[in-house]
DNA sequence: GGCTCAGCCACG
DNA sequence: GTGGCTGAGCCG
C-alpha cells in the first residue's frame, strides 16, 4: 500500500499539493504538523500536513518529503476547522490563512549554498569572467549564498551563472534549512560538582583565602542559594557580589563553578497578579447579570456601554468567571489599543496567566505565546491580542470579547485573508461552544442590527461610571464665524476661549484632525496647477516638518518645490489642512504649552505611539493635536476640552458608511473629554451644524442615528440589510483592466442582474502605477451567500481561462466594510 | 548575434 | 511565492 499526504503551503494557490511518504512516516504523522517539502525545481519550503491518505495522484509522480519538522501537530484541529471556515467564507486559499496564522519562525525555507568541488580540477581558461569571479570568492570563503554572488556579480540574474559552474562540475549546490526560532537562553551557575563534599568544599574556601573577590563571589552565591531556594542567574550574582563577569568567567574556568543554561520566555509577566477586581457599581452589576442571561440564551451578546461607563470592569468579572471554570479568554482590541496601561491593568487581576499578543513583537516572541498555548500553559488562559490573536492555537476557549466592536480595522484589507476579526471570533467561539461579547459605545449598524433582530443579547449600560456626567457637546458654524471674521487660522473664537479656560484650570486638550501633513494640496495661484503623485493619481501633499511633499498611497516624496512647475511662478498656495498645521497653530496661539501630535508620522517605530500616550497621560503635554488615531479606547484622566477642527470632511467621506462612521468617530473622540470629576467640553466646528448626525452627536442620540440610518440601508440596499462582495481590477495598462472588469461585470450581470454595480474606477484610479476598477456585488436578504460565491468562483474561472486577462489581478474582497 | 529583461507558466 | 522558459528589445 502507497502512502501519501496532501499539504497545504503557504502560497496563493488554491489546488492541494500531494507527497509521497513511507508507511512509517505516514504511521507518525498526523494533520497540523510541518513537513519539509520540495516545491518547484530546487526550493524547500515548510509545509502543514492537511490529510493523510492511501490515493495515489494520477496525472503525476508524487514527489517524496524532505523532512519532518515537529513530533507532534503545532495546529490544532480546531484551528484548521476555522482556518477551513476563513478561507471559504472570504474566498482565499488555505495557505494565505496559513501564512497570517503561522509565526514566521514557524516557516523555514531552505537557502541555496554554493561550495567548490574539490574532487575536480579546474581549468581556470575553461571559465567566463563572472563564472571566475565566482570561483575565485570560493578560494577564499567555503561557502556562498545566492545573495553573496548577486553583490559579487553586480547583478540580479544570477543563477544562469550558477547553473553553468554546476554543469562544468567546479562548484557543488546544497540547500540549507534553518530553524528560524531560537529559545533564549539565560546563563545560571551553581559550585562544580568536584567541590559538593564538606571536605571539598573547606580546602577551596582555604585555596581562595588569597583571591579575596573570588571568595566574596563564592560566599555570596552560597547566601543566595540558601535564602532564594532556586537557579541563580550569573547576572543576579554578579549584581548581588558586586564582581565583575569576569571574575565570576575565572571561577568557571578554574572548575570551581559551573555554568548551566535554561531555556525562558522572552515575554514575561510584570503585574501582580492578587489584585482584587474593583466592585461592580450597581449599574454595571446590572449589566453583567444582564450578560450572564443572555449567555444562556444566545451565544452572542452585544455590551452596548456609553463612553467611560467601566466596561473592562464588567469584562474582569466575566473573565474570571471562565478562568474558574478552567477555560480559555480571548479579549480583543484593535491593534492601537493594545496600551500598556490595559494589559498592565489586566496583569494586576490575572497575573500570569495574561498572554499578550500583537504585531509588534517578534516571531521569536510570538512562537513562545504559540508554544504556551499549544502545551495549554498557565501562562496562556487570557490572551489579550489584536486581530491575528484569533488564528492561535486555542485548547478549551470558554468566551471572546471583542472590545470597541465597530472599529473598522479588525477587518483585514491586505493581503488575504481578507477576515473580520468580530465575525471570525463568532466562528471560532462557535468551534469551541463558547461564547462571544461585542462591546462598544457606538456599536456598528450590523451588530446593533443583529442585536434588534434577536439574534444576539442586547444589554445597555448608559450611566458613566462614578456617574460622570456626559460631556457638554457645541456645534461652531464655521461659515458664521469666517463671515464675522472670528476667525484666527482654523480656530473659532469659541474653540480659543474654551481652549484658554481649560489651559488655565490646568486640564488637558485634545484636538482632532482627521488628515495628517500640513496641507492635501499645493496649488499655484498663478496657473491653477498642483503637484501630483507621478505613480498615483493624487495631489501631494505637504508635509512641513520634512519639507516635503508626500504621496500616502505610495510613499513617494520629493523636496518641497520653490516655484510652479507650470508657470515657474512662485505663487504657490496650500489647500485645506491636515494635523501638522493645526500643531502650528495651536503653538502660535499658546507659545507658553507643550502640544504633542499623534499620527502615522509620529508614531512610527515599536514604541511611538506608547511614548506620545504616556507623555499625555504624565501631563508632560497639554494639548495634544491627532487624527482618529485618538479614538481608539484610549484612557485619558485629564482632558476637559475636546476640540474637533472640521466635520465636514469627515461626512462627506464618499462611502455608503460615512455618516455611521462620522457618528463613531466624534462619539468616540468626545467620550475622551471630562473622565474625572468635572464635565467635559467638546466643540465641534462645522460648515453644516444642522446636519442630522452633528445633531445626533450632540445629544448622544445613537438609537435616532441608528434608525435614521438603517432607513437609508433598506433604501438604498446596503448593509446589513444587503451583504456586499467587492471586486477589484488592477493592472498597469488602462485599457486592460477597464476591459477585464467590463468583461467580469457583463457575466456577473447575466446572473445578479441589477444587483451588480459597476465597474467604477475609486476615487483614486491609479495607486503604484497600477490602475483599479471596482465592481460591487449586492447580495438581498433572501440570496444564499455561498450559491453567490459559487456563482463568482466560476466566473473567476473563465476569466481566468482568458489570455489577455490572467495578468490581471483580481481582488476579491467579501463584506468589505 | 548575443545578451538582458519582462511576462507567463507551473509547481505535486 | 519563485525559478525557468520564451519572445521582444537593445547594443556591439
Amino acid at each position: 500500500m502507497l502512502h501519501f499526504i496532501d499539504v497545504i503551503l503557504p502560497i496563493p494557490l488554491q489546488k492541494a499539493f500531494t507527497y509521497h511518504i513511507t508507511e512509517a512516516e505516514s504511521a507518525f504523522l498526523k494533520p497540523g504538523m510541518r513537513v519539509a517539502v520540495p516545491f518547484g525545481k530546487s526550493k524547500i519550503y515548510t509545509a502543514l500536513v492537511y490529510t493523510i491518505h492511501q490515493n495515489p495522484p494520477t496525472a503525476y509522480e508524487a514527489k517524496t518529503i524532505h523532512q519532518i519538522l515537529d513530533d507532534s501537530p503545532v495546529i490544532t484541529g480546531s484551528q484548521l476547522k476555522h482556518w477551513e471556515w476563513i478561507s471559504k467564507y472570504y474566498m482565499c486559499s488555505l495557505g494565505e490563512v496559513m501564512r497570517a496564522a503561522m509565526p514566521n519562525a514557524f516557516l523555514i525555507e531552505s537557502e541555496t549554498t554554493i561550495s567548490k568541488n574539490d574532487k575536480v580540477t579546474v581549468d581556470e581558461s575553461d571559465l567566463k569572467d563572472e563564472e571566475f569571479l565566482i570561483y575565485e570568492a570560493l578560494q577564499r570563503q567555503s561557502s556562498l549564498k545566492i545573495n553573496d554572488i548577486v553583490s559579487i556579480l553586480d547583478k540580479k540574474r544570477v543563477l544562469p551563472v550558477i547553473n553553468s559552474l554546476v554543469k562544468k562540475g567546479v562548484v557543488n549546490l546544497q540547500e540549507e534549512l534553518y530553524e528560524k526560532y531560537t529559545p533564549k537562553l539565560v546563563r545560571y551557575v551553581k559550585l562544580h560538582h568536584n567541590h559538593k563534599s564538606q571536605e571539598k568544599l573547606q580546602e577551596l574556601l582555604e585555596v581562595l583565602s588569597r583571591a579575596p573577590k573570588q571568595r566574596e563571589v563564592v560566599l555570596t552565591l552560597f547566601t543566595m542559594e540558601a535564602a532564594l531556594k532556586k537557579p541563580i542567574k550569573v547576572t543576579d550574582l554578579s549584581e548581588k557580589s558586586g564582581a565583575s563577569s569576569s571574575i565570576i568567567k575565572a571561577l568557571i574556568d578554574k572548575d570551581i563553578l559551573e555554568e548551566y543554561h535554561i531555556q525562558t520566555d522572552r515575554v514575561q509577566f510584570e503585574g501582580e497578579g492578587d489584585a482584587d477586581a474593583k466592585h461592580l457599581s450597581d449599574a454595571q452589576q446590572k449589566a453583567y447579570n444582564e450578560v450572564e442571561a443572555a449567555f444562556q440564551e444566545k451565544s452572542v451578546a452585544l455590551l452596548h456601554g456609553v463612553t467611560s461607563s467601566g466596561k473592562t470592569e464588567i469584562y474582569v468579572q466575566l473573565i474570571q468567571k471562565q478562568l474558574d471554570l478552567g477555560k480559555q479568554i480571548l479579549y480583543l482590541l484593535p491593534e492601537i489599543a493594545l496600551t500598556t496601561q490595559l494589559v498592565q491593568r489586566l496583569q494586576d487581576y490575572f497575573g500570569e496567566k495574561v498572554a499578550v499578543f500583537h504585531s509588534r513583537y517578534t516571531s521569536n516572541e510570538r512562537v513562545e505565546v504559540w508554544q504556551n498555548m499549544l502545551n495549554n500553559s498557565e501562562k496562556a488562559q487570557v490572551i489579550i491580542g489584536a486581530r491575528s490573536s484569533l488564528l492561535l492555537p486555542f485548547r478549551n476557549l470558554g468566551l471572546i470579547i471583542v472590545d470597541e466592536e465597530h472599529e473598522q480595522s479588525f477587518k483585514q484589507f491586505d493581503p488575504a485573508p481578507r477576515y473580520h476579526a468580530r465575525d471570525a471570533a463568532i466562528v471560532l467561539a462557535h468551534i469551541f461552544q463558547a461564547k462571544t461579547l461585542l462591546g462598544s459605545a457606538t456599536p456598528s449598524l450590523e451588530t446593533y442590527y443583529n442585536a434588534t433582530q434577536g439574534k444576539y443579547g442586547l444589554v445597555e449600560l448608559n450611566t458613566r461610571y462614578n456617574n460622570v456626567v456626559m460631556p457638554d457637546i457645541e456645534l461652531v458654524d464655521l461659515a458664521d464665524k469666517y463671515k464675522r471674521k472670528r476667525m484666527k487660522g482654523h480656530f473659532s473664537d469659541r474653540l480659543i476661549e474654551e481652549m484658554t479656560e481649560t489651559l488655565e484650570e490646568g486640564h488637558q486638550i485634545i484636538l482632532f484632525q482627521n488628515r495628517r501633513g500640513y496641507s492635501p494640496i499645493i496649488e499655484c495661484t498663478t496657473c491653477g496647477t498642483s503637484p501630483q503623485c507621478p505613480n498615483c493619481d493624487v495631489s501631494l501633499t505637504y508635509h512641513q516638518y520634512r519639507d516635503q511633499l508626500r504621496c500616502h498611497y505610495c510613499g513617494y516624496n520629493s523636496l518641497m518645490l520653490k516655484s510652479c512647475q507650470g508657470c515657474g511662478n512662485a505663487t504657490l498656495d496650500t489647500k485645506g489642512f491636515g494635523t501638522e498645521q493645526i500643531e502650528q497653530e495651536v503653538r502660535t496661539l499658546f507659545p507658553e504649552k507643550k502640544v504633542a501630535r499623534m499620527d502615522l508620522d509620529t508614531t512610527r517605530g515599536k514604541y511611538g505611539f506608547e511614548k506620545i500616550i504616556n507623555n499625555f497621560e504624565q501631563r508632560e503635554v497639554d494639548i495634544l493635536v491627532g487624527t482618529q488615531m485618538l479614538t481608539k479606547g484610549l484612557d485619558f484622566r485629564h482632558v476637559k476640552l475636546v476640540g474637533i477642527m472640521n466635520a465636514d470632511n469627515l461626512l462627506n467621506f464618499p462611502d455608503f458608511r460615512a455618516h455611521e462612521r462620522s457618528y463613531q468617530l466624534m462619539a468616540q473622540v468626545s467620550g475622551r473629554a471630562g473622565r474625572t470629576d468635572l464635565r467635559g467640553k467638546v466643540l465641534i466646528q462645522t460648515y453644516n451644524p444642522h446636519h442630522n448626525i452633528l445633531q445626533q452627536v450632540s445629544t448622544n442620540a445613537y438609537k435616532e442615528m441608528y434608525a435614521e440610518q438603517m432607513d437609508e440601508r433598506y433604501n438604498f440596499k446596503y448593509p446589513p440589510v444587503y451583504r456586499l462582495i467587492k471586486i477589484t481590477f488592477k493592472h498597469k495598462d488602462y485599457n486592460r483592466v477597464n476591459l477585464a472588469a467590463d468583461w467580469y461585470a457583463k457575466s456577473l450581470k447575466q446572473i445578479f442582474k441589477a444587483n451588480v454595480l459597476g465597474p467604477e474606477a475609486p476615487p483614486v484610479a491609479r495607486i503604484r502605477n497600477l490602475f483599479h476598477k471596482n465592481i460591487l456585488v449586492k447580495i438581498p436578504p433572501n440570496q444564499s451567500l455561498g450559491k453567490t460565491k459559487e456563482v463568482i468562483l466560476r466566473i473567476d474561472t473563465s476569466f481566468n481561462a482568458v489570455k489577455d486577462f490572467r495578468s490581471v489581478r483580481v481582488i476579491i474582497n467579501v463584506d468589505n466594510y
